[in-house]
DNA sequence: TATTAAAATTGGTGATACCAATTTAAAAAA
DNA sequence: TTTTTTAAATTGGTATCACCAATTTTAATA
C-alpha cells in the first residue's frame, strides 16, 4: 500500500534524526556509501535524500568531505511561515509584530483601492459576524474565524496576493491565538467596533485614519495575547 | 572554475525554461533518458535536477508516467512564500511592494535595536560586497548574494525571527531577479551608496532616517526591475 | 467503433566504475 | 618532540548498465 519511495523515507528518517539531535549541527553524516550498505539500497537513493535534505538547508556536503548538518539558526532555510507558526519557533510577540506591520500597510492599501461595492461586501460580513455574536454564547470560534477571514477579505482588496496569502496562513494557524481569545469576554465587542470604524473610515476614503485603526486593533490583540500569555504561563 | 554541479545547473535551466513558459502548467518535460542522450550527462544527474523541481512544486512525476509541469490554479490554501515567488504566481509588483513594506520597518526596527558590535558588523560585510564589486567584472551574482546577506543580517538586528525568515525565503528565492539586475550596471553603485547612508544613520540612531532609506531602496530596486520586465516582455 | 492485450515508454532502484576534492595517516624534515 | 610534506584512503560528483513496476501507447481483437 505504502507507495512513499525508497528515498523520500530515508530522506524523512534522516530529517528526524536530525531534528531529534542524533546528529548535532556540525556532527558530519554517514557517508554516501556507508547508508548505502547498511541500509542495503542504491547509492541513487541515498544521494537524492541527501539532496532533498540539502536544499532544505539542513545539510551542507562538500565535495569530498561529506555532509554536515547545518547550524540552524532561527530561522533555518526553506522552513515555512506555517511551520515557524505552528512548531512554536516563534514568540506570539514576534508574530503580533510582524502583524502589526502587514496589516496597518494592508489596511491602507485596500482603502486606497477599494470599489464601493468591495466595501459594501465588507460591510455585510462584518453585519454577519455581529450577529453570530449577538445570537451565540460565549466561547464561541466561528466569531474569530469570521474575524480573520473578514481580514483575508480586506487583503484580497490590496490586489496584492502575498497580503492574501499571509492572511490565509495566518488564520490556518492561528488556533493558538484564538483559544487564547476566546476567554476574553470583552474582545468581541472591542473588535466589532474596530471594524465599524473602519468601514466607515474606508467609507470615506480616510486612508490615514484606517490605517491607524487597523494598527490599534492589532496593537490591542497583541495586549490581550500578551496579558493571557503571562496568566498561562503562571499557571 | 566551475564548482557548481551538474545537476544544479541542470536544475537551475529546467527551472529557468519553466518560468520562461517554454513548458506550460501540465506539460510533460522530456523523459530523464532524453535528457540524459540530449546532454550526455548521466541519468542520477537528470534525477537530482527533477527532484529537486519536485520538491520545489514546480512539476510532479508519476511513476511510469512523467514528470509534468504543475498546474496554477491549486488552492492558496498551505502554500508556502518560496512557492508563491518560484512559481512565478505572484508578479514582481507584487513582491516589491510587499518587500517595501517589509523592509522598511524591519530596517527601523534594527536601528532602533542594534548594539554598536552589531552595526560594526554590518558595515564590515558592506565592505567586504564593495570590495567584490571593485576588483571583479560585471555580471557576477556573487555581489548579490551578498546584498541579499546584508538584508538578512539586518533582519536578524530585529531580534524578531519571522524578518530574518522573510529575508532568507526572498534571498532563496531571488534568483530570477538578480539575474535581471546583473544586466543594470549602475545598481551595485546605487547599492552600495544606499548601505553607505543606511549604516552612517544607524550609527547616529536616527531611526526614520533608516527607515527612508530602505524604503527608497526597495522602491528603487522596484523601479529597475519593472523597466527590465517590461523590456524583456518586449523582446 | 469499442474493447482488450501486447509492446514500448518511463520513473524507481540497485550496482559498478572512474574522477576530483578532501581528509586522514604516514613519512620526512625541522 | 613538533612541524611540514607526501602518499593513501575516504568521499562526493558523475556516467553506465541492468532490472522492476507503473503508465502510456500501439496493435490486435471482438
Amino acid at each position: 500500500m505504502e507507495k512513499v519511495s525508497a528515498a523520500e523515507k530515508l530522506h524523512k528518517k534522516l530529517k528526524e534524526e536530525i531534528l531529534n539531535r542524533k546528529y548535532l549541527p556540525g556532527d558530519r553524516l554517514p557517508s554516501e556509501r556507508d547508508v548505502m550498505k547498511l541500509l542495503a539500497v542504491g547509492r541513487g537513493t541515498v544521494r537524492e535524500a541527501y539532496c532533498l535534505l540539502q536544499q532544505e538547508g539542513m545539510v551542507e556536503t562538500r565535495r569530498g568531505g561529506g555532509a554536515y548538518v547545518t547550524e540552524l539558526d532561527s530561522a533555518k532555510a526553506g522552513e515555512t511561515l506555517a511551520t515557524l507558526i505552528r512548531h512554536g519557533r516563534v514568540s506570539l510577540n514576534h508574530i503580533s509584530e510582524f502583524r502589526e506591520i502587514i496589516e496597518t500597510q494592508c489596511a491602507a492599501l485596500a482603502a486606497e483601492r477599494a470599489t464601493p461595492d468591495q466595501i459594501k461586501h465588507l460591510r455585510q460580513m462584518k453585519d454577519e459576524m455581529e450577529e453570530v455574536y449577538r445570537i451565540s454564547t460565549i466561547g464561541n470560534l466561528q466569531f474569530y474565524e469570521m474575524e480573520l477571514e473578514l481580514h483575508v477579505q480586506l487583503a484580497k482588496i490590496t490586489g496584492n496576493p502575498i497580503f492574501e496569502w499571509f492572511n490565509i496562513t495566518f488564520k490556518q494557524n492561528a488556533t493558538r491565538f484564538t483559544d487564547i481569545l476566546i476567554s476574553v469576554p470583552e474582545e468581541p465587542e472591542a473588535a466589532i467596533r474596530d471594524w465599524n470604524e473602519l468601514l466607515h473610515a474606508m467609507e470615506n476614503n480616510e486612508v490615514n485614519r484606517v490605517a491607524t485603526i487597523m494598527r490599534l486593533h492589532c496593537y490591542y490583540f497583541q495586549r490581550v495575547m500578551q496579558e493571557m500569555d503571562k496568566k498561562r504561563n503562571r499557571r
